[in-house]
RNA sequence: GGCGGCUUGGCGGAAUUGGUAGACGCGCUCGACUCAAAAUCGAGUUCUAACGAGUGUGGGUUCGAGUCCCACAGCCGCUACCA
């Protein structure tokens, strides 16, 4: 389509109120301390997940978050906030990497290149970010900051008393050794087995290997040294403190899932002198023992297995071994173990039982051994009844339920001293009865894992240190940021070696001391980067005092809301739920620790959530290069422009749903916008668009035939205002919709009733409305200008339609006057002809009046 | 298996606190304009010839239920032997 064929000239104004923006720096947002900060404004910090810059550009899931929240910055803006809202790259990362592998070109170079295609595509969009405040995690300027702030990890442990994180040097000051304080660093060296890919040449945290497996790649189970964060150490506090989020439930409920957390105790059992500690949420069950059983890792067993059964416990370790964890999780397959020979001793009553290895028992969880009870935990009684063990009940069901495999509350039996107890007292006095005599203790235990945090691959941030004499040492701040050296082969080794040991001259230094040569994951810049944008050219800290006290302040809004204040930094966080277990729990961790140590004010990164639904293909799948159903904004840009695409995308349904995409539907938004120039313009014979006669700048409010237009357009403006508050997109542009309707349909368009919904349209789509807005002679651009409000006089009509139900069912309407009292509306509602044909012969029960709603009549 | 989400016309969806179910858009039908078509404008469009029926299914609470309660089914997502 040409230009002059298209239904708005949005191919020429949309470039050029680009550009002004860019030049007049519209949207940029002062901090405290800049000449034209205004002190009296609230703040409102409004971000967005930051994209990873691939190769193939832009995709329609971005827009979607993105459109959203720069409704609500625009809104805010106008509104009076001081409107953060800024936009960046997460750019280290695998793909770039591989790319430099295939092609020998430095990952600095495609990364830079598809920023710049990234950044092009946004701003085609129209997005009002402050672009002075672009960062990139692959800048050296943002790399040594995320290198300081793990060295304050690296330097900080967690102080169990005071349940936070502080300096070691408190510690070397008390007198601790070395080797004490490495082992308590929150950034620590571990020797476990991990999850190492062959073909990606790199170690993975637990929390990624589904989705590289996903995609295909080798990920297998070997014991490596590597750098680990403990972040377990703030698993309660990561579940407490979701408390006063303003998150979806949801999310907060997969995150404490994660954490994992369960109550219980350990419980000690003897064999031939060592003693074995198991972890167990039912306790209570502990004389329903009847056989143990430890991981095929656990480390006693090759201690204690008998000589008879050496044999078969070596094979059956080696079999699990060369099991892939996939195949060890099937919970299809049959249980496994072998009997190791060996008996336990169960401390309550002295009975001898067997201890077994199987893999269903993990080495990760708990204390990598379990007690059986088969008579109620499902996974025993399947695995018992395999290998024909003892099943003893020691609860009865509250119901008839059958007992055997009964693992829910009851009451205890066959249990000495508990016999009769419900199940949480069982729970506690035989704890206490553990604890009284050192046979055990009260244990809370988390699925959580520390966090593998090292990797193998070179596209990614160096670990500021070094190592001498078997000992690690920080790199000191002054020579941040660590950059990782040029490379000529970016191949992996297939070796757990890391990629940057190939650069002999940079890891070995004069002194004698060798670099570490494990880079950071991609989580490491995206778990402060949103700080960063509060202060991005601060060269002494990673975020001024100032910037960051300000843009932590409690948002005018949690404050009116008269509740407690935030507790989170960023007022509204908009992404997709993919990282509802990673970016967001570890972002929240390391905002934690720089809490603790006294470097943010707040105790939370994100106190708003909204996560958005995916968009599928037009038919219904999820888009993917293979189904051939992938949406480039390109070319609906291109097509139909920028403003219908980011219309499009906010009318097709609530933000937070799964929806599927309708070229048509674009259409529709795009006919929608052509309707609202069309009000203001009209064609003339040369084909230019000059603007309406119907377009009259008359007063609205005295003359009768435009009282019902008034309305439309103040309840437009209501509604508008209230729908972006609550994030309702979709509903406000079908208001608008309406609005506009009215407006074609009206002989005289008023012009100031029409700028207002000029005035609201503008968020939702700023360029077209701008245009209008300047070609009807506006002089401020309506983004400078102050977010209307309604008449409430404009609203009220004289009379009201009701509704009249007799028994429930709609029969016949009737009009009041808007004063109407309550037995008037009733006698008219029993008036109405249809109510008499519905009611005649029959007793009137009851009249119940809804005011300004309806009137439903009982009888029979 | 566990946890979460969803289920309303031919389609996307609306109904904010229990109060006119189907706003708005798509599609479709008819009309105006046109030699004709596109575009545009206007009228109509839950089903049913009608009586009536109707928000996944069955029950309940209520004057009144898409909305609240109980049971069940289907689809989607996440997670997976967590002791």
């Amino acid at each position: 389509m040409s230009d002059a064929r298209k239904p708005f000239p949005f191919a020429s104004f949309e470039p050029a109120w680009q550009a002004r923006w860019d030049a007049e720096k519209t949207f940029r947002t002062p901090n405290p301390g800049d000449a034209d900060f205004d002190p009296s404004k609230p703040k409102f910090f409004v971000l967005d997940m930051f994209p990873y810059p691939s190769g193939s550009g832009l995709h329609v899931g971005h827009p979607e978050g993105y459109t959203a929240t720069d409704i609500i910055g625009r809104t805010k803006r106008r509104q009076g906030h001081n409107v953060l809202h800024p936009m960046g790259w997460d750019s280290f990362g695998l793909p770039a990497e591989q790319y430099a592998i295939k092609t020998g070109q430095h990952p600095a170079i495609t990364t830079v290149a598809n920023i710049a295609t990234f950044k092009r595509q946004l701003k085609a969009l129209g997005f009002g970010y402050d672009w002075d405040r672009e960062i990139a995690t692959t800048d050296p300027e943002f790399v040594r900051w995320t290198q300081w702030i793990f060295l304050q990890l690296y330097t900080s442990y967690f102080d169990e008393e005071a349940g936070k994180a502080k300096p070691v040097a408190e510690l070397e000051a008390k007198g601790w050794t070395r080797e004490q304080i490495d082992a308590v660093r929150l950034a620590f060296v571990h020797e476990a087995p991990v999850n190492w890919s062959p073909d990606l040449g790199t170690v993975l945290a637990n929390e990624e290997v589904e989705e590289w497996r996903s995609k295909g790649h080798i990920v297998e189970r070997r014991p490596l040294r590597q750098w680990m964060l403990r972040i377990t150490k703030y698993a309660q506090r990561l579940i407490d403190e979701l408390d006063p989020l303003d998150w979806p439930e949801g999310i907060k409920l997969l995150q404490k899932n994660w954490i994992g957390r369960s109550e219980g105790a350990e419980v000690d059992f003897q064999i031939d002198g060592h003693t074995v500690t198991v972890f167990t949420t039912r306790p209570d069950t502990l004389f329903g023992a009847t056989y143990m059983v430890l991981a095929p890792e656990h480390p006693y067993v090759a201690e204690i297995t008998t000589a008879e059964q050496k044999d078969a416990v070596e094979a059956y370790i080696k079999a699990c071994a060369a099991k892939s964890d996939l195949e060890r999780g099937d919970m299809n397959k049959d249980k496994s173990g072998v009997f190791t020979g060996a008996f336990a001793t169960n401390p309550v009553n002295g009975e001898q039982i067997p201890v077994w290895i199987a893999d269903y028992v993990m080495m990760g969880y708990g204390t990598g051994a379990i007690m059986a009870v088969p008579a109620h935990d499902e996974r025993d009684f399947e695995f018992a009844k395999k290998f024909e063990l003892p099943i003893v009940q020691v609860v009865q069901p509250a119901g008839d339920a059958d007992w055997q495999g009964y693992t829910d509350p009851g009451a205890a039996v066959n249990s000495g001293f508990l016999d009769g107890l419900p199940t949480a007292e069982a729970k506690a006095k035989i704890i206490d009865w553990l604890e009284q005599n050192g046979k055990g203790k009260r244990r809370v235990q988390y699925k959580l894992r520390d966090w593998l945090f090292s990797r193998q691959r070179y596209w990614g941030e160096p670990f500021p240190l070094t190592w001498k004499d078997g000992h690690h040492h920080a790199v000191p701040d002054s020579e941040l940021p660590l950059l990782a050296p040029p490379l000529d082969d970016y191949k992996p080794s297939g070796t757990p070696e890391p990629l940057l040991s190939k650069a002999r001259d940079w890891v070995e230094l004069p002194d004698g001391s060798i670099r570490e040569t494990n880079t950071m994951p991609q989580w490491a810049g995206s778990c402060w980067y949103y700080l960063r944008y509060c202060d991005p050219r601060n060269s002494s800290r990673f975020i001024s005092n100032e910037a960051e006290r300000y843009w932590s302040g409690s948002s005018a809004e949690a404050k009116g809301a008269g509740g407690s204040p935030a507790t989170g930094m960023v007022d509204l966080y908009v992404g997709g739920t993919e990282h509802a277990v990673l970016h967001l729990l570890y972002a929240r961790f390391w905002h934690k620790v720089l809490h603790d140590l006294g470097h943010v004010s707040t105790n939370e990164p994100f106190q708003k959530l909204v996560n958005q639904g995916l968009i599928l293909g037009e038919d219904g799948q999820k888009m993917s290069k293979s189904r051939g159903n992938v949406v480039n904004p390109d070319d609906v840009v291109k097509e139909y422009g920028a403003d219908a695409l980011r219309l499009y995308e906010m009318f097709m349904g609530p933000l937070e749903q799964v929806k599927p995409w309708q070229m048509k539907g674009v259409e529709g938004v795009s006919r929608f916008l052509a309707r609202v120039w069309r009000v203001a313009f009209e064609e003339n014979q040369a084909g230019e668009w000059v603007v309406s006669s119907k377009i009259q700048d008359v007063p609205c409010s005295d003359k009768a035939l435009l009282k019902a237009l008034l309305k439309v357009v103040h309840e437009t403006v209501k509604k508008v205002t209230e729908d972006i508050a609550r994030m309702s997109f979709n509903t406000a542009i079908s208001q608008m919709m309406v609005c506009t309707n009215a407006f074609t349909a009206a002989a005289v368009v008023p012009l100031n009733e029409f700028r207002l919904l000029l005035h609201v349209l503008n968020p939702f789509a700023p360029h077209l409305s701008e245009e209008i807005h300047a070609r009807l002679g506006g002089s401020a651009m309506l983004a400078n200008m102050d977010w209307p409000t309604h008449d409430e006089a404009a609203l009220v009509t004289d009379e009201l339609e009701l509704v009249v139900q007799v028994n429930g069912k709609l029969r016949d309407k009737i009009t009041v006057g808007k004063d109407a009292d309550a037995a008037t509306v009733e006698a008219a509602a029993l008036a109405a002809p249809k109510v008499k044909e519905q009611t005649d012969g029959k007793t009137i029960r009851k009249v119940i009046v809804v005011p300004g709603r309806l009137v439903n009549i009982v009888a029979n």
